[in-house]
DNA sequence: TTACCTGCAAAGAGTTTGCAGGTAG
DNA sequence: CTACCTGCAAACTCTTTGCAGGTAA
């Protein structure tokens, strides 16, 4: 299967024609086999070392929150300082290593399911995120 | 009890002068039953509103900083776009109403114990935050 | 050709900092 | 009196927007 196509699809999917711009973002993004977690200026300073392109900031935030809206990036509150994005979709949990500020994706099998028993009228359940902050044992 | 001398206390414990300003907020922080949480702009709109002093977003942020740094005040991560407060400073877990972007307590019993299957080596787990989010069930 | 896209720079929002005058201890 | 605190405004960071020239379909 040819990456390029898929990244196309992608692009088309979320309303987006394929620039040369976009399809570096996408093979930063999706041509990967392990989860990336970044930021906006994560993205931006690794496309300026890694491509010949100059890709501008409005650009980079354009199509990600493109890719945000039709699912194919989700956004991850670890602090509140910068937005963080995550290319694995799905419902799924995170570490954060206090000490190194790194993001480690927890599995489904990782956490029991999580019981919420109080629910409130007219209401109902969307997600249920959990964020396990860890820290050096010594 | 004083409620005065509480504050005072907690200031002092926080490494901060008593002062006419910092007392006002601390009233309205913890001068109440029910969990508050709040953003910077929340407490200086609120605080223009109910005070005669002026009290300036710098003196606000200072002391809201210095009371999270003591656990008297604990942040938390709904959005990414401000840093929300909440003057519950236990282990706990929320509900985020998203329609209405309100932000509701869990208590413990609300949840089941989470358990966390995946260990890392070296590190230890220092808090376990979920965040339910809730929508209309129409 | 038309609608969309790009880079740039300026504008916005939230937060932080520097400073000169003011206040607690 | 000294160290800390205040309000103000300017500075900073992250994000969004407006615009004129460029590109996909």
């Amino acid at each position: 299967m040819d990456n390029n196509s898929v990244f196309i699809e992608k692009l088309r999917s979320s309303g987006l024609r394929p620039t040369k711009q976009r399809l570096e973002i996408c093979k930063l993004l999706f041509d990967r086999k392990k989860t990336f977690h970044f930021t906006i200026s994560d993205l931006s300073k690794i496309l300026i070392k890694e491509t010949d392109e100059k890709i501008s900031l409005a650009t980079i935030y354009n199509t990600v929150h493109y890719f945000k809206k039709n699912g194919y990036l989700k956004e991850i509150l670890i602090n509140s300082e910068k937005s963080y994005f995550d290319t694995n979709t799905s419902n799924h949990h995170h570490f954060l290593d206090v000490t190194t500020n790194e993001l480690i994706d927890l599995k489904k099998d990782d956490v029991d399911k999580i019981n919420i028993k109080k629910n409130l009228p007219g209401k109902k359940i969307k997600s249920v995120e959990v964020l396990v902050k860890i820290e050096n044992s010594n």
